[in-house]
DNA sequence: TTGTATGCGTTATCAA
DNA sequence: TTGATAACGCATACAA
């Protein structure tokens, strides 16, 4: 298949017989131009399909109008919704957005990262995987172009953007609600320390626990990763446990696809033998038999309010870089309904009303 | 934040006392360069680390090395997996993947569309939604830039290639096997016949049928969108009918989730009082209790080949265009197990061995 | 109000 | 083997 030329903007400044200047002034909006000129441009415009060549206009300005969106892992169903939200400002702002995965891959993070850089992208939104090495790429590339980072931690004197979930806000509910259910034993899976929603997931889940006057289980704190092998191996020990655990919240979408794999394995039933939560509203908690309560957020909201916050930077390079948290709730549903009679248990801390 | 200026090649050919063709030859792999002059260009280019304009080589060549995906529904978990076996592709190529979301909006799709092309990539693979506006977006495109579409019909003689899954078999399969357990009054409830996906489900499902000597009953066909809410609303409206489906085959994976909505809301047990198969190898599928069987198909796959196709048409632009079809297997699980005993049915045709 | 000329950073042609 | 220069398509400073 032959392709069609394109046609450029001299062939339309020959065809209305004006300079190319002119035809440049016309079609970008220019407000000295005459009436006659804009109607004979217009005309050739539209007779030879004109459609201004968008690389050699970025040559010439400097800017492309398109945003990077690097993607830690789009298996994940929460990042659908980021990517929309974000895709939505953009778009409407008149923004392309070029999306690139690293599923996981620290390695690949770094690399997708100088390769939009190189495409001379505008800005870019990083919401990197669940590893620590991305503070690398980020230290070398914020000084060359502006950055928009989704829930991890930044080094306090970063120029870098935020969008932050407020895990701890939900998880701490949610601890909270096994804790007024009578639950002594609970567990957190989630991810490593260094991980920004998983640490905020830790410290929700102590900040309920001392409220309460407990002193949670340190056995049964399991930071890892957010991967659905590590929910399986981390519940399965937990459940072979002397003493195991009477609820498991399980900090990660992902990951609560091992828990349940390794509850269904062992027989358990969710909300009967032990009780559940999850994080992030996907169909699989809504539908699960019984449904799965979770801490849930506005993830369309996060993605765009991190286009917002980019395009912000774009339009006013010189301003201060600034953060901006989304807050998260519990949402109950039948799995954490079950209930345990605080009174047989013993050697565990009671709660002080 | 002040940016950092990238430094330019005729930095380079400056502090390497050299002419700026010289360097492009040096960095472009040229034959022709003596030792001496490679030497001093290449250490003088990691000095002012210099990164080639992307923009301006792209200008000059014509060429930009990025290829646009267009993607109908980002929340279909299947195109997690799609995605990334292109990017998998495209990036061991040396290609970056510009995507682009439409979810849902067949408008979106050709502004889409034309944006890819404004922004001058190389090529674009085509997943769009499940209406049918697409083909006019497509015949308008196709001699402008090289095209492969994943699973839609193409008129007789485009010069489009395209990547399609074999749902006809997997669905006959999975009809074969409920009719094996005696079901005589199976649904199917998937999109409209225009779209691909949805019309191949249905013949496989009427294949199976005429191969068993039944006769489907056609009020028991939902052919609709792919959308959950259809899905409620079909598997809502059949359940409630007179003469009740023993059997559901959800033609989509987010259809499913209204199906069991439905289910739900009527404490239908899947698996004990319907039979249920769905499509798509979804987390939910396998962790749903009773476990639902699936028709299922290498969907990373078939992203891959998506790729490798639209490479090959950049390497080869003369060659004809191409078409790929990935097979599909019917995997059983415990929700289609229910057998019906068809002695008790009155007025339905019996198999005929 | 319009036209001329220059340059964005490369690659490629041609001559040396 | 190397260097000068044109060209890719556009936007804009400046001149008219």
């Amino acid at each position: 298949m032959v392709q069609k030329r394109a046609s450029t903007i001299v062939e339309v400044a020959r065809r209305s017989r004006v300079s190319v200047s002119s035809v440049s002034r016309v079609l970008s909006g220019h407000p000295d131009v005459s009436q006659r000129m804009r109607e004979r441009v217009l005309k050739a415009s539209a007779a030879l399909e004109y459609d201004p060549h968008s690389i050699a206009r970025s040559l010439r300005t400097g800017v492309t109008h398109t945003v990077g969106f690097l993607v830690g892992g789009i298996s994940n169903p929460v990042f659908a919704e980021i990517i929309k939200g974000a895709s939505d400002v953009a778009h409407a702002n008149g923004y392309a957005v070029m999306m690139t995965n690293s599923e996981g891959d620290s390695a690949i993070d770094a690399a997708q990262l100088t390769l939009l850089v190189q495409r001379r992208v505008d800005g870019v939104i990083v919401s990197t995987t669940d590893e620590e090495s991305e503070i690398f790429a980020l230290d070398r590339l914020e000084d060359r172009i502006p950055l928009v980072v989704l829930d991890r931690y930044l080094p306090p004197d970063s120029s870098v953007s935020a969008v932050y979930a407020d895990h701890a806000h939900g998880v701490a509910d949610a601890t909270t609600h096994l804790l007024d259910n009578g639950h002594r034993a609970i567990a957190l899976i989630t991810g490593s320390r260094a991980l920004r929603p998983a640490n905020e997931r830790l410290l929700g889940f102590l900040r309920a626990h001392e409220a309460f006057r407990v002193t949670p289980r340190p056995d049964l704190i399991c930071m890892g990763n957010l991967q659905p092998e590590f929910g399986r191996k981390a519940a399965s020990k937990l459940l072979e446990a002397a003493s195991p655990p009477t609820a498991i919240i399980a900090g990660g979408n992902r990951l609560l696809v091992g828990v349940l794999e390794s509850l269904q394995a062992r027989g358990l039933r969710v909300g009967d033998d032990i009780a559940l939560v999850s994080c992030d509203d996907v169909d699989l908690n809504r539908l699960y038999i019984p449904p799965i309560s979770a801490v849930v957020r506005d993830t369309h909201r996060m993605g765009q309010v991190a286009m917002e916050l980019l395009l912000k930077t774009l339009r006013e390079p010189t301003a201060p870089s600034q953060s901006i948290t989304i807050p998260t709730h519990f949402v109950q549903r039948r799995s954490s309904e079950l209930k345990i009679d605080i009174r047989p248990q013993r050697g565990l801390a009671q709660p002080q009303i």
